[in-house]
Formats: structure tokens, sequence, C-alpha cells
DNA sequence: GAAGTATGTTGCAAATATACGACATAATAT
DNA sequence: ATATTATGTCGTATATTTGCAACATACTTC
């Protein structure tokens, strides 16, 4: 029964919600940073640098592939994974724009003083 | 067992989580749109203008109001929910942030070739 | 005070997510 | 060929999320 609602929303909402979703936990937010910081694209030694055993890590890894925010390439006996900073680069201004519009409204006062 | 190893990630790492949990269900990336594009606060009424039950609605109200993203305030009968814009404005830079830092990686080419 | 209305809370069922060990697969090396 | 290494997949246990109906609470109105 859950997320049986899913195709009532905006296509724009679904997919925010979807990348929100993809980050939505520190492992893969880290596995992001790692592939970001390092210039070259590095395989399983993204296991090793996390605090997660490496069948977890693999997980992670599988739900940023599906959502091509990441891809792999494989090497011989390893496997290169990258950010696709193409998407990336989208996303971004997906949730750019929905900062944009929620932070423009009036709203509210300092405390919690609501001006209906 | 779940969750068990979340403190071993960089207090960043959690809190861009957390934000993107809060907005990794497309009802509540409408909830945030339905405040900002009203500048009064609406109560109850958000209910009405999503295909959700009152219940749903109320328990997605109170996850946003967890993270302190929005803010109620009680009016007699009715409730006023609005958005905290100046938490909203802290979320958005630390997003921004992130992004740039992903998006700034040289990384893949244009289909899947990953220059390891 | 009784009736009505707007909200929040509780309890429950089903779906998802998290985490990991054990196994399967494929490529390299001996 | 066999052993080794790097990855992915499967099965399983637990935790969390989602969604709603039913109940509880609180305020207004009559």
């Amino acid at each position: 029964m859950t997320y049986a609602k899913t195709a009532a929303f905006t296509e724009e909402q679904q997919q925010l919600a979807r990348v929100a979703k993809a980050l939505a936990h520190p492992a893969r937010v880290a596995i992001i940073q790692l592939l970001a910081s390092k210039q070259t694209c590095i395989s399983g030694d993204i296991a090793a640098e996390l605090p997660l055993s490496r069948t977890t890590v693999s997980q992670h890894l599988q739900e940023l592939k599906a959502l091509d925010l990441i891809r792999g390439e494989i090497d011989g006996l390893t496997v290169c994974y990258c950010l696709n900073t193409e998407l990336l680069q989208q996303v971004q201004q997906l949730f750019t724009a929905f900062f944009i519009e929620a932070t423009a409204s009036p709203a509210c006062g300092p405390a919690d003083a609501c001006s209906c």
C-alpha cells in the first residue's frame, strides 16, 4: 500500500524526492564526496574508507548507479566508479530552483510568530 | 541494527542526509511548495490540497516540523503552518556547497568512459 | 454544558530501507 | 588447471517509512 499515491504528484516533485532519497543516507553522501575528492575514480577502495561492510557499500553504490548519479566501468578485475557530473549539474539546478522558490516567501518572523 | 553506524560519519554528511530525507517524499516537497506559494500560512487546508488522508498529511507535517523546516502556530481552532525561511537558506547553502564540490570534479566522459 | 469542528496521537498493516554473512562470478596470477 | 582477488547477488534479520481508521483533545458556538 505504501507509496501508492506517488503518481498523484508532479513529475518535478517526484524527481526531486527521488534524488533527495538518494542523498538521504550519510554513506551515500560520503561516497559522492569521496568520488569528487579523488580525481581518479576508485573502486572497492570506497568500501575500505567507509565504516560499513563491503556488501552494504556495494548496495549503496548500486542505488546511486540506478539513478545514474555515478557510473561504473569494469577494468579487468576492479570496477571504476565516477560521478556523472552532467546529471549532478542538472540536479543542482533542480534543487536551486526549489530552494529559491521556498526561501522567496516572506513567511514567519524570527521566533515562531506567524502573520496569518 | 539499522542506522547503527550513523555516528561514524561527518556531522556535515549527517546533516545533509537528514534534510535530504525530509525532502525524500513528494508529499513533503509539495507541502513546502504549497507553503511557499501562499503567503498566508494555511492549516488543514494543506490536507485538502494533497491526495492523501488528513492523518497522513499531519504525519508529514510533524516530520518537517521536527527538523524545524516549518513552524506551526495555534490560532484558536486552526493551526497555521509556515516556512522557516532562515533555516531553509542555511540548508540551501549546505546543498549548494555539496553540489559545487561534486560537480567540480573532472570525472567521466560523456558516455561512460572512465579515465582511470 | 452539549454539539460541532479542527488537529494531533495511537495502533496497526504493508512496503522499504539498512546491514551483513555466505555464495556466485569473473579475471588475474602462479 | 588451481588458487587468489575483486565484485556483485541472494537470503535474512531488524528498523523505518508510509498510509489510514479510530480515538483523544481542545477550542468555539449555541
